[in-house]
RNA sequence: GGGCGCGUAGCUCAAUUGGCAGAGCAAGUGACUCUUAAUCACUAGGUUGUAGGUUCGAUUCCUACCGCGCUCACCA
């Protein structure tokens, strides 16, 4: 015998006032709605709209009915109004018209989608409200909805439930409206500047272009194995080997690696190439854009992140990495000869995993000891050749790169080089790089031989910037948690014991292993 | 992956030392023609995440598992 959870009798409730509507001749889920007017529009111009009539739709928020009187408030995209019922002024249910009458109010739910044409006028209490006339059915809910007071507080059904989130805290749905924003000026800064945007493969035969694990996925269709991207720099290299000169992509990018605040498995990218210029170009070009961003889609140049005010308008700091480490650890890698000398710095600043390289001692005495220290936004230049494989090396010091990271808030929030084009330094440090056996294990992406092939047709000198899109999110909309700017975080697949039973699931109790 | 914490009705939360699992909202029935967390009366709603164990008795104690969070490690 299997338990109903109570969730199905608040269901099959519903379900049958949908039932009786069909009765009554009415579609519970019609085809269109004839909305006239938003909410906020008739609040803001009550003035003029006053007595005017008016059809607003929108999802039912609140009902209290008291006899022969109603109200309700209805939600759409732009807030909320409230709606007054009579029961003398309302039009009788009338299945030809698809209206819904004062006598059959009681098959209304709040989380119901409604219409209503009538009047704009207000209460005796002073609240702008629409005088129904007429109320149709739009879409039968069959679900409660979150307590009307407080909300879903619940951080796994936020996260599993977005939509029920947003419904009950409507101020979150302008909170990821502002990210869809903040992508759109992006763009249009972009596209101003002269870059085409294009399409590049998630589904890749090689992985490339970062140092990642990657997930490994299967092409029936050609029967071979394939990875999503972890990033997608090398097709945008062979864009400018084709002839382009300015080409970006907002890129998904795939890292099988851990999740906290300020990671998620799945992000997204805007992702640069820029020919003829090298790593200061895009200096500059970075500084430009997220002033752009800032002052475009969010109407400021200071923001709220982790406690601290981040002001984007002033020149960024720029900083080489060994002169960022020196100032807070007071040690100087660059004067460093021997790889023991190196790590006996770092143990002393307490990173007792021993670095195969000065360069690689350096990046981990940066990483442990300065970033958090960056608050504004920084651009910390230099890094060590060593993890920095596709980046052209500077010509006053090959042991650096031409690559700059920035930080924001101590958080790293694009990766930014002079592409190394140099087709036989590149396969050279590549090959070092690439040990065989840690293949997949994300110490280092394999040989591409069909990259290297178009690098040795030339490309022009080439630079491109990489700002991950959810950091910038983070910061200009003040979030601390990644998740809170992700609309569909990953999760672990559940099946409730509720929609077991609501939606017949068969077999659930069968697949358990049997107790023998 | 390690450590710590959390999981009670659709939602938000209670439950004294281990002693009858409760409330508000939501739901159902009825009353109510200016409410807005409407009000009033009545009703219903629970395998306390899952599975074991200890006990006369477990939401409570123990073990394992599932999910989520925090944190460390790894990474970007």
């Amino acid at each position: 015998m299997a338990i109903v959870p109570p969730l199905v009798a608040l269901r099959n409730a519903r379900l049958k006032k949908a039932e009786a509507l069909r009765e009554r001749g009415l579609n519970p889920y019609p085809s269109r709605s004839m909305r006239t007017e938003y909410a906020a529009n008739i609040l803001e111009n009550f003035e003029s709209m006053e007595n005017q009539p008016v059809t607003v739709a929108g999802r039912l928020m609140s009902w209290r009915k008291q006899g022969g009187m109603a109200f309700g408030h209805i939600q759409d995209r732009t807030g909320s109004i409230q709606l007054v019922f009579r029961r003398a002024m309302l039009h009788p249910t009338d299945a030809a018209a698809g209206f819904l009458g004062y006598e059959d109010v009681a098959l209304l739910d709040v989380g119901d989608v409604i219409e209503v044409r009538g009047t704009v006028g207000k209460t005796m209490k002073g609240e702008i409200s629409v005088m129904a006339e007429t109320l149709r059915m739009l879409t039968k809910s069959l679900r409660p909805l979150p307590e009307k007071w407080s909300g879903l507080k619940d951080r796994e059904t936020i996260l599993r439930k977005r939509y029920l989130d947003t419904i009950a805290a409507p101020e979150k749905l302008e909170l990821f409206a502002q990210v869809s924003r903040m992508i759109f000026e992006a763009r249009q800064f972009l596209y101003a500047r002269g870059f085409l945007e294009f399409q590049t493969p998630i589904i890749q035969p090689l992985y490339g272009g970062g140092t990642a694990k990657p997930f490994l996925t299967h092409v029936n269709a050609l029967g071979a194995e394939m990875y999503l991207a972890i990033s997608h720099e090398l097709y945008l290299k062979r864009l400018i080997a084709a002839g382009y000169e300015k080409v970006f992509t907002i890129g998904r990018y795939f890292r099988n690696e851990g999740i906290d605040r300020s990671h998620h498995p799945e992000f997204s990218m805007i992702e640069t190439m820029t020919a003829y210029q090298n790593y200061e170009y895009n200096m500059a070009l970075v500084e430009d854009l997220f002033r752009h961003v800032a002052v475009k889609a969010f109407g400021k140049i200071t923001f709220q992140v982790r406690g601290h005010m981040v002001d984007f308008e002033q020149p960024w700091k720029r900083i080489s990495m060994v002169d960022a480490t020196r100032e807070i650890t007071g040690i100087d890698f660059s004067e460093l000869r021997t790889v023991d000398e190196a790590n006996a710095r770092l143990t002393d600043l307490g990173v007792t995993e021993a670095q195969p390289s000065i360069g690689e001692a350096l990046v981990r005495a940066f990483e442990a000891k300065v970033e958090d220290t960056l608050i504004q936004p920084t651009l910390v230049y230099g890094h060590p050749i060593e993890i920095s494989p596709l980046a052209k090396p500077m010509a006053e010091d090959p042991r650096y790169v031409e690559r700059f990271e920035i930080f924001i808030a101590g958080m790293e929030c694009g990766d930014n080089w002079s592409e190394q084009n140099d087709p036989e330094q590149l396969f050279a440090t590549w090959k070092k790089a690439y040990k065989p056996e840690d293949r997949d294990s994300g110490e280092f992406h394999p040989l591409d031989y069909d990259f290297l092939e178009a690098m040795d047709h030339g490309i022009p000198p080439t630079t491109g910037i990489g700002p991950g899109i959810e950091r910038m999110a983070m910061i200009f909309t003040e979030q601390q948690d990644i998740y809170d700017v992700i609309f569909f975080p990953m999760m672990k697949p559940v099946l409730s014991q509720a929609n077991k039973a609501i939606y017949g699931v068969a077999g659930e109790a069968v697949e358990e292993p049997a107790e023998s």
